[in-house]
DNA sequence: ATCGTTTTTTGATATAGGTCAAAAGAATCC
DNA sequence: GGATTCTTTTGACCTATATCAAAAAACGAT
């Protein structure tokens, strides 16, 4: 879904706000891999993702990565609080296919913030459905066994499941490669 | 913190707005275990909370509690989903102890987030605080032992760790009491 | 203060899922 | 199209934490 299209379903913007909305995206094809926000950095834009996945990850205590979250198409993705406060980012953030995005900076947002009603609202309809979609995670991942979270992610990210890599999955998930490569298997056997 | 002095501080409201916005308001005094929401039902308000402590909860298959996420003095609390999407909600709310909330209705809240851009403002604030703190705790689950649960707690909520029960805390950080007890006790050791 | 209820602790035992290591299978590159 | 690298699977073993059960402690109401 363009960025276009996306805005417009959200928020009912006139054609001359949605112009000049979009005036202050800038258009970026990133490579795969590429990275986009390094862990200790921090992170000066906010993505719209409009073709591929990205995801941000950080390194733990052993050197292991672990993916936090997937942003799938028609989705905005950043390094949470490192772009909203300015602060060093603790996750790397990364697209995991050659993807095309629509990258915003701080001082832009906070602009089309104050200038526009409804790109308020269109702010706070994002994060509210964020919200949820990691209030849903949280449950899955607080209380649930290995098999059910995979589950979860069947129901939840169908798409994403099958375009990247089963480690990544595995420690979104909170579980190890090896213990997810077995649940597979059992799955597919019923 | 009173609720007038928490908006105030987010936002900087004109007397008149601040006096409209709290006027939507109503002032409830709830006593403990006093259920706000029933799993199940549509969670028709959300509340600041001005005193006392909240929690939202279910009933696992087992029939026993998970505390999902407490709610401090300063916050605003409802069964989220259900309260934006008036869908039925999977979440008991209420007071752990005797409390003072104020209540404010979906249609009177999306009346002042029409009326105004500041309103709209707050929410968007208030959600993406709101998110980077869900983060945080997925973050704290997703991957560490029972041990670093229980530090991460005590340093992000260190007021509520000793104002509710045991149990409620270790369902919160998705561990059995027994576990959280027997780490609890090692700490004081050390 | 005392009885009943709720919460916390403790001990014994069980198990889901982790870790390590190696093999098998895919993808990528010259 | 084989060599190299990356990803997934498999097996053996181990550990953190769950579960069960019962005692101890704390709390609340009369």
């Amino acid at each position: 879904m363009t960025i276009t299209d996306f805005l417009k379903d959200l928020v009912d913007f006139s054609e001359a706000e949605l112009d000049d909305i979009l005036s202050h995206f800038q258009k970026e094809i990133v490579s795969k891999s590429q990275p986009l926000v390094e862990q200790g950095q921090v992170c000066r834009k906010l993505y719209y993702v409009e073709k591929g996945i990205g995801r941000n990850y950080y390194l733990n205590s052993d050197g292991k990565e672990i993916t936090q979250l997937f942003f799938g198409e028609g989705r905005f993705m950043t390094s949470l609080e490192s772009f909203f406060e300015e602060s060093p980012s603790l996750y790397n953030v990364e697209m995991l296919e050659d993807a095309e995005i629509h990258s915003i900076s701080k001082n832009e947002l906070e602009l089309l913030f104050d200038r526009y009603h409804k790109m308020e609202r269109l702010g706070r309809l994002l994060s509210t459905e964020m919200l949820t979609k990691v209030v849903h995670k949280l449950n899955a991942i607080q209380f649930q066994t290995a098999k059910e979270r995979y589950e979860y992610m069947l129901t939840e990210y169908p798409d994403i499941i099958y375009r990247v890599p089963l480690g990544m999955i595995a420690s979104y998930l909170g579980m190890s490669q090896e213990t997810l490569s077995r649940i597979r298997k059992k799955k597919i056997r019923d």
